[in-house]
DNA sequence: TTCGGTGCAAAGGGTTTGCAACCTG
DNA sequence: CAGGTTGCAAACCCTTTGCACCGAA
């Protein structure tokens, strides 16, 4: 088993969540697509047409309960829920940019909270959040265009 | 007519867009609240209830000619789509800190893409969203604390 | 007068629920 | 075995559509 998916798997188990057949089909599915963000309703038809018999209701509680546990981030900019893998399970902070045409998400090294806080006095900021969006170096050389991009 | 719904009128007619009775009263509501996001769900139920017989059509249909045209600003941060008045009718670029207990908006006056281009070599960054949430200092001098605030 | 706009009601699409049967641990 | 998990189908909620009538310019 590799090594993000055994750490997944002890998670589960440290909350106390079965590894049923149905998860581990859902966890394979996420790992082999870490490096993107895909949608809820992609993930759910995969699942139902690999996996026939699978409700809805499995995918999309197992995803929220794998969201709760921190096995997958989620994401709901744009109009549609995406989800992904956790780049990384110690919840190191960082932030992404995801390219529109292929989906592929690149992580940034950088946050850039600490230029803000300051213009907020008196205030708790708890949290943030930061993505940039666009065209990634190999659609870019494969001549994709931003006015080449599906609307929505 | 206060001078933002000039403006905004003005936009509507250059738009070829009338100016209907339901269009001014969403207009009145939008200006209102322009402090804050309200989500869809909300003016929706606002508008029917204060002007019975108006259907959801017209307040969803007119919302999003709203956006498209520059009158209004969508966000869909956190699964709720919300809206609220334009800050700024000439798009002059800033982003927003929201307040989770009351939803009031503070205009930021930075923008952090700045520092994360470099990182991206041969990439084309489009566009980028960036907000900071928390509590205003109003809210928590009146003794609202993170843990006290209703979760979604 | 003329299009654009509206109300109504129904359809649509994504997500959630209720519950009996099922299967991990 | 026990309690978590599943499949099914229906319910739900938000949003959009179709269409005949209406009204701003």
């Amino acid at each position: 088993m590799t090594e993000p998916l055994t750490t997944a798997v002890a998670i589960l188990r440290k909350n106390n969540l079965k590894l049923t057949k149905q998860r581990h089909a859902l966890l394979e599915f996420l790992l082999t697509n870490q490096a993107h963000y895909t949608d809820v309703v992609t993930v759910d038809a995969y699942m139902r047409d690999e996996f026939p018999g699978m409700s809805h209701n499995t995918v999309y509680r197992n995803l929220k309960e794998f969201e709760e546990v921190g096995i997958v981030e989620q994401n709901t900019e744009q109009e549609r829920t995406r989800v992904k893998y956790q780049c990384d399970f110690h919840h190191q902070h960082h932030h992404h940019f995801i390219c529109q045409n292929c989906g592929k998400v690149t992580e940034l090294q950088m946050c850039p909270m600490d230029f803000f806080t300051a213009q907020l006095p008196g205030c708790d900021v708890t949290g943030h959040s930061f993505e940039l969006y666009g065209l990634c170096a190999e659609c870019k050389a494969a001549g994709v265009t931003e006015a080449s991009l599906v609307k929505n």
